[in-house]
RNA sequence: GCCCCCGUAGUUCAAUGGAUAGAACAGCGGACUUCUAAGCCGUUAAUGUUGGUUCGAUUCCAACCAGGGGCACCA
């Protein structure tokens, strides 16, 4: 259709513009739009309705057959309507493509790295890992998508003062350290409570600072290859270990599969010799004893990247996390996505690290999510009400096995359900606005399964897979008739279905190159929409003509929820 | 105080500078009792304020108002 414009206007002698082609809001104004009459007629002095005129007439004289009608309408958009044979042959290419429906092939070749998630051992793992596992994974996968090469790491403090607080704590409360046999829930919260100990020993103690601060660097010494007291050791390995076991276990329920994991202490050296070497060359200066990057020269604020005990800062370490990713390989692109309170943290270490290495920070880009709140107000696992991530799934899945008590599902059923829709539930809350911006996380609201929800997709597409098995069972085989069959159904009108239905790939596109999840959710929406009330209206399994298309139809629907969904990192239940 | 982000129905969110601002929930009112009612159909309701740029602004710019985050050895 651009070609088609572009063509006509230069037959017509007027200049070649950069126009928009959309898709209308509404069917009413066809499935395409375009903007260049108003553009045109702008630069020309001219009507932008005689323009959008002689655009047509000129697109007229040599119609594709995939366009059926082009429409002059509102200022002087070129509106065009698809074409019956266009739909037919778009549900036939889904029906081909199936699970490669909307696989692109934009960035290929290029290497993508991802970092996200990135919850600290010793402490809890928090519905802020949540958001940006949920998002993290959902940026990765719209990249593969997109044809890119796509590595996934994340990264977690085991080195630094929260470390100090929580052995600190853990050794007070000696008492009640876990046995082996024990679950690794209980395992966790031992850990989480006693960093909460610690922390709030650390603000009230003076006392109780000195030893936690003597802990901490006797840490750094530990992993420098020194020994240390027993009672350290074994608090360390051991809470390193629960930690890193529940996480594995939650990744993969989320659905996320990282390929490499780094961990401050493997950074953390590194990173202090490079501001070190940065130091000589000016690019930190020397302040009360701390090494500081001055941001204020580049309009950002100051920070510390080497404290006065001479240990590297997150900051320090930060810019070793730079180097060990650009040694891995030469990506194309460093993604990292973090809480958006250190938005303006990471402005100050990618500007450090752009007077070092250019080449790294132009191809470091910085994401954030907002944190999710609670009518109990922000939550922080620096204090001590955090919510955590397996409570938070825990609470959820207790909702849906309440909504599913009725049903006559066995064990296994149940379970699948219970931990599907649970995911779903949640990530689509976080998915469905733009990520960045807080999501305000209403219980009530995201536990009602029903309409903008991920319950409501996911209900979509079983509806949908049950009237596949119906028609399986029936004998009856999905297939686009072609030709003169096709006059002889009751498929002339041409549904909302099938003009949402070819528009997935774009979606995939514009989500893709604007790290935007939420315009695969919101065209999911929209598309589970027109499906359930297409569903509603017609009955799919029926003696009349066009069964077997409309089977087609309702399988292609299947295959790009199923992709969607996958793009998100939404599972589907077998049955709900 | 300085810097960054945000402000759309009662509520939670959409809307690549375009057409009548789109959903959902809540509210009100329906239909079917045949493929899964976590569904379908109808209906009430919104761009913080004031200017500017533009043929056209929720979108860009300015000021103001309201909210959130950040600002030195935590991460």
């Amino acid at each position: 259709i651009r070609d088609l414009i572009n063509k006509a206007l230069q037959i017509l002698g007027y200049e070649q513009v950069d126009f928009a082609l959309t898709h209308p809001d509404s069917f009413e104004h066809g499935d395409y739009a375009a903007n260049a009459a108003l553009i045109v007629a702008k630069k020309a002095g001219k009507n932008p309705k005689e323009v959008a005129e002689q655009i047509k007439a000129e697109i007229e004289k040599q119609l594709p057959q995939e366009i059926s009608k082009v429409a002059i309408a509102g200022p002087g958009f070129i509106n065009f309507y698809l074409s019956e044979q266009f739909f037919k042959q778009s549900v036939q290419e889904i029906l081909e493509k199936g699970d490669n429906f909307g696989k692109l092939e934009k960035l290929k070749g290029k290497k993508m790295l991802f970092e996200y998630t990135d919850p600290n051992p010793f402490k809890v793992f928090h519905i802020g890992h949540l958001m940006s596992n949920t998002i993290g994974e959902a940026f990765s996968r719209l990249a593969e998508w997109n044809g890119a090469e796509v590595q996934r790491m994340c990264y977690g403090g085991d080195v630094g003062l929260h470390i100090g607080k929580t052995i600190w704590g853990m050794i007070q409360n000696k008492v009640a350290f876990p046995h082996d046999g024990d679950r690794l829930t209980d395992k966790v919260k031992f850990v989480g409570a006693s960093y909460v100990t610690g922390n709030n020993a650390y603000d009230d103690s003076e006392v109780a600072k000195g030893e936690i601060i003597a802990i901490n660097k006797k840490i750094f010494e530990y992993l420098a290859g020194s020994a240390v007291d027993e009672d350290i050791e074994v608090c360390y390995k051991k809470g390193k270990q629960w930690s890193v076991e529940l996480f594995q276990q939650m990744y993969q329920f989320l659905g996320t599969k990282f390929d490499f994991n780094i961990f401050e202490s493997e950074v953390a050296e590194a990173g202090k010799q490079k501001v070190i070497e940065g130091k000589e060359k000016n690019v930190f200066a020397e302040s009360d004893g701390a090494v500081v990057f001055k941001g204020e020269d580049y309009g950002l604020h100051t920070r510390v990247f080497i404290n006065s005990e001479g240990l590297p800062t997150y900051e320090a370490k930060e810019i070793g996390l730079a180097f060990k990713k650009f040694g891995i390989t030469d990506w194309n692109q460093s993604v990292v996505i973090t809480a958006s309170e250190q938005r303006d943290y990471y402005k100050v270490v990618l500007k450090a690290l752009e007077q070092i290495d250019v080449h790294i920070a132009e191809s470091t880009k910085h994401f954030t999510h907002g944190m999710m709140r609670f009518a109990s107000g922000k939550m922080s696992s620096r204090k001590g009400n955090v919510i955590a991530a397996d409570e938070f799934i825990e609470e959820i899945k207790s909702d849906v096995a309440e909504k599913i008590k009725d049903r006559a599902y066995d064990e296994v059923l149940t379970e699948e359900v219970k931990n599907k829709v649970a995911v779903g539930a949640f990530k689509y809350v976080i998915l469905r606005q733009a990520s960045g911006k807080d999501v305000v996380y209403d219980n009530t609201q995201a536990l009602s399964f029903e309409g903008d929800s991920g319950p409501y997709l996911q209900y979509a597409v079983t509806r949908a897979n049950s009237v596949l098995k119906k028609a399986t069972d029936a004998g009856i085989t999905a297939q686009v008739l072609s030709g003169e069959d096709n006059k002889q159904t009751e498929q002339d009108a041409i549904t909302e279905l099938e003009r949402m239905l070819y528009r997935f790939p774009e979606a995939v596109s514009r989500a893709g190159d604007e790290y935007a999840p939420q315009i695969v959710t919101t065209y999911l929406t929209e598309l589970a929409g027109v499906f359930n009330s297409w569903y509603g209206n017609t009955l799919i399994i029926s003696d009349t003509a066009g069964v077997a298309y409309r089977v087609a139809l309702t399988k292609a629907f299947t295959h790009v929820m199923q992709n969607g969904l996958n793009i998100l990192a939404i599972p589907v239940p077998s049955k709900m």
